[in-house]
DNA sequence: TTTAGTACCTTGCGATACAAGGTATCAAAA
DNA sequence: TTTTGATACCTTGTATCGCAAGGTACTAAA
């Protein structure tokens, strides 16, 4: 029961982040969908397909992302998403309210 | 429309932490329902009744809380909330938790 | 030609945040 | 003594969204 309860928390806070995560990845190297679940995973950012894949679509939909096609010799093509302007200028706005909400917690928990 | 989107990013990292919020403001003091949202809007939490009343209950309900009713001479009476046990027990998972995501992001964002 | 691996995407359910509206108490003004 | 304003509680309805589950399609190897 506690156990239940402390994940459910843990994934909420990891929800809340997990736009910014998606474009703190791209920010370094374009990838797409299943290669970006792999790397959330490694970073202990646990993201699910069925979450993945609409909210890459809203953020593409919002023109923080565009993507392209590209040939794979491994299996079916691969739509890799990169970052636009927009989606730098995006990613700058969730660092500052980041920043905010760390130091917000520091106070409130200090 | 871009403030919207930034707005929004906001108001979603911050619901990943509000329970969190709300088990660090009662672990100082015992609070009731309005003057917990006075305090989160002090740190720049925003959260409003129609939120926190029913999470305050899931709260309680999952015995992390627990509350006794005081008397006012301002008004109606007063339902403080206060931690228990087993709520303090998860505000310290919490704590565990949170720090794993600040340090995934310091990662990410390096 | 079937199986395994990779990659894409959608549907349906449940949880939940929030706007809006409602009830009740007390004190002071009209 | 009735009305107003301030304080405090709570619920309902809507919309969003995460996730489990299920589905399609391409390639290579058995």
């Amino acid at each position: 029961m506690t156990e239940n309860n402390i994940e459910n928390i843990k994934s909420q806070m990891r929800r809340g982040v997990l736009e910014y995560c998606i474009l703190s990845v791209l920010d370094k190297n374009d990838a797409y969908a299943s290669e970006l679940i792999n790397k959330l995973k490694d970073a202990h950012i646990i993201v699910v397909e069925g979450t993945l894949y609409p909210l890459l679509t809203r953020q593409k939909n919002q023109g923080l992302l565009a993507y392209r096609w590209e040939e794979s010799t491994q299996g079916p093509p691969r739509k890799y998403y990169t970052l636009t302007d927009k989606g730098r200028e995006v990613l700058q706005e969730m660092d500052k309210a980041w920043k905010e909400i760390v130091e917000t917690l520091d106070i409130l928990r200090k």
